[in-house]
RNA sequence: GAAUUGGUAGCUCAGUUGGUAGAGCAAUACACUUUUAAUGUAUGGGCCCAGGGUUCGAGUCCCUGCCAGUUCACCA
């Protein structure tokens, strides 16, 4: 019964694949057979190192690659006759094979060729070809098939991208079917596959970076019962056997600092981090943030270390510091431009508001026509000048330094700023990438500093923290001297391989769940 | 949350002032033993996102909803 309602469901290419299936079975082949299959190259290894060889075209050399064995997915095939030319993609690229009857089918039954073959092979099924590599009349690099196993019958049918000449045709761009089914879009669209490669890249060079250093990677909490480390609306949840409420984690910071008064000098983690807000273009609910925390060091220790290990993701990411982000090239060269914020304003707007209390920086506000809540105060004002005015305008990367104390509950006075915290954020492209601090490691400041976050929230501001009291505990044991910084990782991946959203860095971005008629 | 664009065959898309749906690719059948967006001939394939409304008649016009994109707001 079940069977039937969901057949009718089925698509016509769809019922034709099932009644193949059947007759593969029928014949007494597996169509989902459960052996190793013995791979001993692959697509890119032999068109790379066979092309070196100065082969006559359409004859074989006989020296190389007489005995290959690979496997993949059909992706195209062009019917001959008794002779076919397909191509294959396995993990790393296509290559194109030659299958011919005579060879397949030596004896008097062809029924491999002219039934397995022609009829009940599918574009999107997964085979296994054995034979030798030559080049074809056109120059091609291909595999003449002496033999070739199903290992895997596809059901449904693939989108049909066509190519030539490296542009493709009728490409699947429908974004909704690229972020639901983004098996889909690996197998039919290469640069996707290309962007993620890149990214792990740009990671792994992160990583190894941060090891070389010294650094140790560590895991902390992800479920929380005070989501703490950032201001952020968290997803909450519940523990049934404690029968307490619990966080997802805003921000690892807190942890990693208690690691610090614990005794590690330096310490990081690749944390997921999940918010409970907006998505768009450059937001997602649960997003990547790299941080790391360094005993003994400040702020400026760690512009420096920053601008090095950016400049080395880059290379390694793209094999140079320069990439095009739309129709801009952004250079991650060591060292970047150093530019506080009082400057930054005072250079793109004109208005020095170093000394100003909060009445005068409003009147500035007032002139810059930006729009200043009444509930803010004087910090989140100088943010706000900041953030419509300036941000934006910083498109190779920049370091702004020296923030007000306001908006920074969780950072060092300035060492000879009053007012000002000794805070940088990275900017790249006209967005924040990294945000850093010498950390307040004064418990009995931080406590205040607590205090005043509760009062901004009596004052309405839903973005301020909650107090942790076991982290102001492990401060009053005392935490050495310590710069941190937290790196977005998501959209330095989206600078790195120009990807306008960080959906296309994300293999599975948030989406509303389908419907589902079942 | 607001504005805006879109949702038609497995895929990419057409669809005139409203008259019950078209193309290319894919599929099916046939031909072709070095093609490459192969080619040629023929055939099948649609709850036009969903629900209301206007109308003799709606893929098309109106309303509501669903899903997605973009921009804005929100998001240290």
């Amino acid at each position: 019964m079940t069977k039937l309602m969901s057949t009718q469901h089925l698509s016509e290419q769809e019922i034709i694949r099932r009644e193949k299936l059947t007759e593969l079975n029928k014949l007494g082949i597996d169509a989902y057979p459960a052996a190793l299959y013995p791979v001993n190259t692959n697509s890119v290894f032999i068109k790379e190192n066979y092309a070196q060889h100065p082969a006559d075209k359409g004859v074989e050399n006989k020296d190389q690659f007489t005995d290959v064995c690979i496997a993949g997915r059909i992706m195209s095939v062009r019917d001959m006759g008794k002779a076919n030319f397909a191509v294959l993609q396995d993990a790393v690229g296509k290559i194109q094979f030659y299958i011919k009857q005579d060879d397949i089918c030596p004896g008097e039954d062809k029924t491999m060729y002219q039934t397995v073959w022609k009829k009940l092979i599918d574009i999107g099924d997964i085979i296994g070809i054995k034979g030798y590599v030559f080049t074809t009349k056109t120059g091609e690099t291909s595999i003449h098939v002496s033999e070739f196993t199903i290992l895997t019958k596809s059901l449904r049918p693939l989108p049909i991208v066509k190519e030539k000449d490296g542009e493709a045709f009728d490409e699947v761009t429908d974004p909704e079917f690229r972020y639901r089914q983004r098996y889909a879009d690996l197998i039919v669209n290469p640069s996707v596959k290309e962007t993620f490669i890149k990214r792990t890249k740009m990671v792994n060079a992160i990583r190894e970076f941060l090891n070389e250093r010294g650094a140790l990677e560590v895991d902390t909490p992800v479920l929380q019962s005070i989501p703490g480390g950032a201001a952020a609306r968290p997803f909450s949840t519940h523990h049934n056997a404690l029968d307490v409420p619990m966080y997802m984690r805003i921000a690892n910071e807190l942890y990693l600092k208690r690691l610090i008064v614990g005794g590690f000098e330096w310490v990081y983690e690749f944390s997921r981090n999940f918010r409970n807000e907006g998505m768009d273009r450059t937001h997602n609910p649960e997003f990547t943030v790299l941080e790391f925390y360094v005993a003994y060091k400040d702020y400026e220790w760690m512009m420096d270390t920053t601008e090095q290990m950016l400049d080395k993701a880059a290379m390694a990411t793209n094999g140079t510091t320069k990439v095009m982000v739309g129709e801009k090239e952004i250079d991650f060269k060591a060292p970047y431009k150093r530019i506080t914020m009082y400057d930054s304003i005072k250079e793109i707007t004109g208005f020095d508001i170093s000394e100003m209390d909060e009445a005068g920086i409003r009147h500035v506000c007032r002139e810059l026509k930006i729009h200043a809540d009444d509930k803010w105060g004087k910090g989140k004002l100088i943010d706000e000048i900041f953030g419509e005015k300036c941000e934006g305008t910083y498109i190779q990367p920049t370091f702004i330094t020296d923030y007000p104390v306001e908006m920074s509950p969780l950072t060092k006075k300035h060492r000879s700023k009053p007012g000002l915290v000794e805070r940088f954020e990275l900017m790249c492209n006209g967005k924040e990438i990294a945000n850093a601090y010498s950390e307040l490691n004064d418990p009995i400041e931080q406590r205040e500093r607590f205090e005043e976050q509760t009062k901004l929230m009596e004052r309405g501001d839903d973005e301020a923290m909650f107090i942790d009291h076991d982290f102001l505990r492990a401060l009053e044991y005392g935490m050495p001297p310590t710069s941190g910084i937290g790196f977005g990782i998501d959209r330095i991946a989206m600078l790195l391989t120009n990807q306008h959203s960080i959906q296309d860095v994300l293999f599975f971005p948030m989406m509303r769940p389908e419907k589902n008629d079942d």
